[in-house]
DNA sequence: GCATTACGGGACATTGTGTATCGTTACATC
DNA sequence: GATGTAACGATACACAATGTCCCGTAATGC
């Protein structure tokens, strides 16, 4: 459920019976979820202004999202289904530096407080929708960052047996800590501060 | 604003004419706070819940504390006002882990998302309040923390330019992610294993 | 043409916030 | 003991937002 491109239901024939949804609808519903989202933060955003600002009813905003959480992740998976870039510059140092200093970027956006603090809220008290957050938003972000570490295992750069899932949580959590719970800004230095941590932490063993 | 004891305003005599107010509703409103805070999170809080368990009347809270948020912020301080523990075994190392065991078992805690995401929300929300709640809440904490690392550089086990803001984001961020973010719960290990990063990181330069 | 479904508009019930207004009560001062 | 002031409980209120429902209309397949 919640998905982002919604329905196609269980049948292998997309087409139902009456007329269609308006595909050019979902579009804007989501692009307006966004500016919105930018512009006036997690509560500031409400189902009426969405549908006021695609020029849509809000019915037909319930007819697609069951509630504004989903349709929060939903635009969130949105516009991320492209963006998971890959780094491969051939040194684990630099690698790391580069994807920390994309998500220094991201963190450090204005907006990025309120919507993530105001989102991670709604989740905590919706297991299902936590569950699509992670794996189709999070999830994808953090192997990209797995695959950096990984091709560091295999240059020797790290140790063999490191563990994937704290290393991304080292990587991102002192950054979120200071961002979103301190409400401070993020300096320039975090992305090497932080990608050394990685490096003394996990060094390969002599 | 937002004091945890609340008024006593500007004058010298904290006498005011008029009716006093009755000290046991500060008392009972924010034990009922809290009560309802570990039973149905922050979003299951509401004003009227309070009320009701406190045997207050509505404006008899507002009186106290302006809004929802900020009477969570006084009761989370006021549960906290004494339990900062001093540790100190003579060892960096055992200093943090035991350190990192009580976080643990705090995050761990399965109230502990919902409060501390809704709350985190509504701070990003309201500057001044994050200002209180970060000044009476949790620099406290951090600072019992700074201690311990303190005497691990007097020690000679770190670095004598540890940055200390950083080193504790370190801590907790890792904790902080995978308990709130990704919902995970916290396995007995994450103590030593972010105890350890701090020692590989900041290790004294031979 | 007919069944079916989407659409915009709008009404609706529900819940929660925060304010205001009662009559009443507790305390200090004169 | 009378008076002023402010807290108290109860309650009504305005406001905002969520999510549902119903209407008349439009689009599609059969």
């Amino acid at each position: 459920m919640t998905t982002d491109e919604p329905v196609a239901e269980s049948t292998s024939v997309p087409r139902r019976p009456g007329r269609p949804r308006d595909a050019r609808h979902d579009e804007a519903i989501l692009a307006a979820t966004l500016a919105i989202l930018r512009r006036d933060g997690y509560r500031g955003l409400t189902i009426d202004g969405v549908a006021a600002e695609a020029g849509v009813g809000r019915p037909t905003i319930y007819r697609r999202w069951p509630s504004k959480p989903a349709l929060v992740v939903a635009a969130l998976v949105h516009a991320a289904r492209l963006a998971v870039p890959d780094i491969d510059t051939g040194s684990l140092r630099r690698d790391l530096i580069a994807v920390q200093r994309h998500q220094v970027e991201l963190m450090n956006s204005p907006d990025n407080r309120r919507v993530t603090a105001g989102l991670v809220a709604d989740l905590a008290a919706d297991p299902d929708l936590a569950e699509t957050y992670v794996s189709r938003y999070l999830a994808p972000r953090r192997a990209a960052v797995w695959q950096v570490l990984r091709r560091g295992v295999d240059r020797g750069e790290l140790a063999a047996d490191v563990d994937f899932a704290f290393a991304y949580d080292l990587l991102v959590g002192p950054l979120f800590m200071r961002a979103v719970v301190w409400g401070e800004p993020l300096t320039a230095d975090a992305a090497e501060k932080t990608a050394d941590v990685i490096l003394a932490a996990f060094a390969p063993r002599s």
